[in-house]
DNA sequence: TTTATAGCGGATAAACTTGTCTATTATTAA
DNA sequence: TTAATAATAGACAAGTTTATCCGCTATAAA
């Protein structure tokens, strides 16, 4: 559904917000420990995440990520996603055709339209601080 | 959302399956296309079809591909997105954490667990013959 | 029986995604 | 000012998916 870097990404930005909520700055290693994910890899993914200005990188000795309190509250996963797999998962035709569209549909078109559009919804809807509860739960993880 | 094979395969059966209605063989060459796809691939995604006896094929001139027209009613689409992506659309975790399920969840099990099982159930239902028929009524493409 | 046709199978290549490595830059504390 | 730390940048490598090429096999018609 997603590519392996919206993954990492979804996950490293769930626990930094996580984090950043109990004031706690994360380094890469930490993080990356945190969500099961290589490393090195994890850096890129961390800093398409600073320089879309979601995540806030301090550099040197006791640095690391953090997230504003104020975007914990308004970013919402689609601005995310946007970053890694754009708007693939819930535009584009299903059958892979450039021109498919209500007027000159695939045959598939009307049957996933209400689908797709249901995790558009929810991607749009869902915010970082509604899954930072979720995780004081400790029903949910982000690893394994 | 599936692989190109998938695409691919799914645009292919589609096809096949409505010139398989109207008594039509059609060959590689027809359905490339016919579906926009190039050849040789196409070629690849056939055969899969084929070993997995969900279409015919005939060699030699006047060779070409068929559905039978049992297949045609019975078929559904579940089937052949099994072959190209197995049930990865469908099933596993959104994160890509191997240990995710309703006991221990990922942050966003829940909510995705109604889309995608929507999918699932479209897949499920559709067969070949509900597409074979509304792609008779010209508003429906596969290429472009 | 020969010839042409069309699907089949395997090797290979191109493109893209995922992942690693190393050196550099900024920053903190001593 | 120096040493240690941690993010950053870019080159490079591995893996996967997508795509091409070419010779082989089966078959139909002449």
């Amino acid at each position: 559904m997603f590519s392996k870097s919206c993954e990492y990404g979804l996950r490293s930005i769930i626990y930094i917000a996580q984090q950043s909520d109990q004031d706690i700055k994360v380094s890469l290693v930490t993080i990356s420990e945190a969500i099961n994910s290589p490393q090195a890899f994890t850096s890129k993914i961390l800093r398409q995440l600073t320089r879309s200005n979601i995540v806030k990188s301090i550099k040197g000795p006791y640095g690391g990520f953090i997230i504003e309190k104020n975007k914990i509250n308004t970013v919402r996963l689609l601005e995310v996603v946007q970053i890694f797999d754009g708007d693939s998962v819930y535009t584009g035709c299903v059958l892979g055709l450039s021109k498919c569209n209500e007027k000159s549909p695939c045959p598939l078109h009307f049957q996933f339209v209400e689908a797709r559009n249901k995790i558009k919804i929810m991607l749009e809807k869902t915010t970082l601080s509604m899954l930072v509860n979720d995780m004081n739960t400790d029903v949910f993880h982000l690893k394994g």
